[in-house]
DNA sequence: GATGCGTGGCC
DNA sequence: TGGCCAAGCAT
């Protein structure tokens, strides 16, 4: 089937329009044969998963240089990868990250696999990810639909289902515009339209390389498509952290179990975070007897609830013992697999004795 | 199909 | 400021 219209018009816009990332391989590059690594694509579009490219970028150079090949990646320490993913959030990533790097290893030879049904049976991998790798990386004409994908083509054919049930109409649309000769190309114009024109809220569509062809171009409900689902309120929970200080700055920390929230994650250690709405729990919770004092409240938001945490610090000359635990001195402790919401709750602990050189912020953020 | 799972930036 | 949003996946 020839190219329609759509097609060729946004690739020609991509040509000229197209943003300039470190996993990315430019059109010039890529008409002279240049191809991407599987290996920089698979780990880019598991970083960029919920992920602003902003974000992603220094930790996907961090990771390239220290582990530049899946072999490597392979071979890491656990620990260590959960470090450096430590802040990226979403850390189940990180878990099937490792996993799958040593499944490519051991049942692929050390090879991405090159096709969509392979990819998806990867931990971490599914829909979208295993078309992007295999459009990207492979040149294969699967059909990638990720929410900027949702966003372009709803509105492209002013596909009033709402999501998620307007999924299946979308990729069925996305297969048919779909290009055998520069499936990888096309895919990464279509993400970057959404990016850059076809945005979620003030669409440029004056600007827009597919204003011709477009259902809903210049209306003023544009911005209704896609249509989605009514937002539940997010809940608050409550809980309460504590941070033993040792005479050095040193400070106690303890790893989170494997898997759910912040799963495999490194914390101080605190009480489980509820719902309960009956006032102060206090310091019950210590993990051992102290002079514990309130070092104020931190608020943090998860995406499905907010957390209201009340931070205790206490000192210690004696360094007490804590099953599971250990004391992280002060060097070390921007190493750690620290969350951004445990970094938050030692900063808070830190700053209410400014006598201490911890609490220049710097070493901690 | 619904739910759990992080974080930072934007208006 | 609070809600929305960002290259989704696993269960």
């Amino acid at each position: 089937m020839a190219n329609s219209n759509i097609t060729v018009a946004l690739l020609q816009w991509y040509d000229a329009n197209h943003r300039i990332f470190p996993w990315r391989v430019s059109p010039a590059d890529r008409a002279r044969g240049v191809a991407p690594l599987p290996y920089h694509v698979w780990l880019s579009e598991i970083m960029l998963q919920q992920t602003t490219v902003q974000a992603v970028r220094p930790y996907f150079l961090a990771f390239v240089e220290r582990w530049p090949d899946v072999h490597a990646l392979a071979a890491a320490d656990n620990e260590d990868v959960m470090k450096a993913w430590a802040g990226l959030g979403y850390y189940s990533r990180a878990r099937n990250l490792k996993k799958c790097a040593e499944q490519i290893v051991s049942d692929h030879n050390g090879y991405f696999p090159d096709n969509v049904a392979d990819l998806k049976a990867l931990p971490g991998i599914g829909d979208y990810t295993a078309a992007a790798i295999a459009a990207i990386a492979f040149n294969r004409p699967a059909a990638v639909v990720d929410g900027n994908i949702e966003r372009v083509v709803a509105r492209l054919f002013a596909i009033s289902t709402p999501l998620p049930a307007a999924k299946a109409p979308i990729r069925e649309q996305m297969s048919r515009l779909t290009p055998q000769d520069r499936p990888g190309d096309f895919a990464q114009a279509m993400m970057d339209l959404g990016a850059i024109i076809c945005t979620p809220k003030r669409p440029a569509c004056g600007l827009c390389p597919l204003n011709a062809d477009c259902a809903v171009a210049g209306r003023d409900d544009a911005e209704a498509f896609p249509v989605k689902p009514a937002k539940a309120k997010r809940p608050v929970r409550r809980g309460t952290a504590f941070v033993a200080v040792a005479s050095d700055g040193s400070i106690l920390l303890r790893k989170r179990a494997e898997s759910g929230l912040l799963g495999g994650m490194t914390e101080v250690p605190g009480s489980a975070w509820t719902a309960r709405k009956d006032g102060e729990l206090g310091a019950q919770a210590a993990p051992f007897d102290g002079d514990w004092k309130e070092a104020g409240t931190i608020r943090h938001i998860f995406t499905h609830f907010e957390l209201r945490l009340d931070v205790y610090r206490a000192d210690f000359t004696d360094r007490p013992p804590l099953e599971g635990g250990w004391w992280s001195a002060q060097a070390t402790l921007s190493g750690e697999a620290l969350p951004t919401v445990m970094k938050k709750a030692i900063a808070a602990a830190i700053e209410t004795a400014p006598e201490t050189n911890l609490s220049r912020k710097g070493l901690l953020l």
